[in-house]
DNA sequence: TTGCTCCTCACGTCACGTGAGGTGGC
DNA sequence: TTGCTCCTCACGTCACGTGAGGTGGC
């Protein structure tokens, strides 16, 4: 049971950290390197006869990289097929599919901020909308009645708020 | 096993449908009215003794509502909250609980668009990045060094596309 | 009786968080 | 030997989708 990476001369082989350490370096937590693990993500370089992992410096770097694509909101799965391909096909190949994955991605981004900017829309007009209940002698009471139409105005209300209002 | 809502003349006390009919009428499905009636957001008005569901045409309101409030990007659970306290405290005081939850849902929404601009503006970034490469004779090799930094520019690639490229 | 509709589990999704219960390493 | 670190399950999250296997209702 002695730590890997140790010939018998008790040197390292090379710089060789445990879990903890390597995920302080990264930046992140162990759940999240085994997850990684889990998905063939990242590997430790070698494991000790007790089952530590026992990750290289240089691993950081594949690492890092995960995390950013992370930051761009690819997908786990995604990243790991992006990666899993490195080193197929030439150069001008890998490229290819790197700007392939980055373009879809802009499209995924921009399909959710619309979405989430409709919702702002919707939000608002709901907000100015319950503002004028204010001045409103209306309203449902608390058996039921919803507002629909609004009093006021005889129009529907938006998003069908009025049950709430 | 008769059908609920009827009386002994076999007139229908009022319009039950099954989940099937109030799903179409709802334009959802089965498997989320009865997630809903899981999380207590709707119950059906009856059930019969086999124990199939049997909604009224004005429950339609309240699942509206709930599809209307889920659509500006509220959660299910914060939702229930605001329903259960429907018929809580004054006019004012239930109106002044949903004004507070569309606003802090703005927020989370802003805080969103916020988060999905960032990734855009990271793509766009290493997309332009990745465009320049097409042009270098460097790169990295298939058995994995890395670009960074940049073997034109001598800077960190965006997002640490190094490895990728 | 035939179908169509409905029923209740229960697993899967995504990227981990959070224990539980138990050992490795210095 | 003491701690600290690490190990492997395994359940929980959110809003359902998707079967499996079985019955209700007209």
């Amino acid at each position: 049971m002695n730590r890997p990476g140790e010939d018998k001369s008790g040197a390292p082989a090379q710089e060789l950290v445990k879990i903890g350490a390597f995920a302080r370096l990264a930046g992140t937590n162990l759940r999240t390197l085994r997850y990684y693990e889990e998905l063939g993500l990242i590997r430790p370089a070698t494991r000790s006869s007790g089952g530590f992992r026992y990750y290289r410096q240089e691993d950081l770097d594949r690492l890092r990289m995960v995390a950013s694509l992370q930051e761009l909101g690819l997908e786990l799965a995604r990243i790991r097929a992006l990666m899993d391909t490195r080193g197929a096909g030439s150069k001008e190949e890998r490229r290819a599919r790197v700007l392939e994955a980055l373009r879809a991605q802009v499209a995924l981004v921009d399909a959710r901020a619309a979405r989430l900017a409709a919702q702002r829309d919707g939000l608002l007009r709901a907000l100015a909308k319950l503002g004028e209940c204010g001045s409103c002698a209306h309203g449902p009471v608390p058996e039921g009645d919803a507002c629909h139409p609004c009093s006021l105005d005889g129009k529907a209300l938006p998003t069908d708020l009025g049950a709430l209002a």
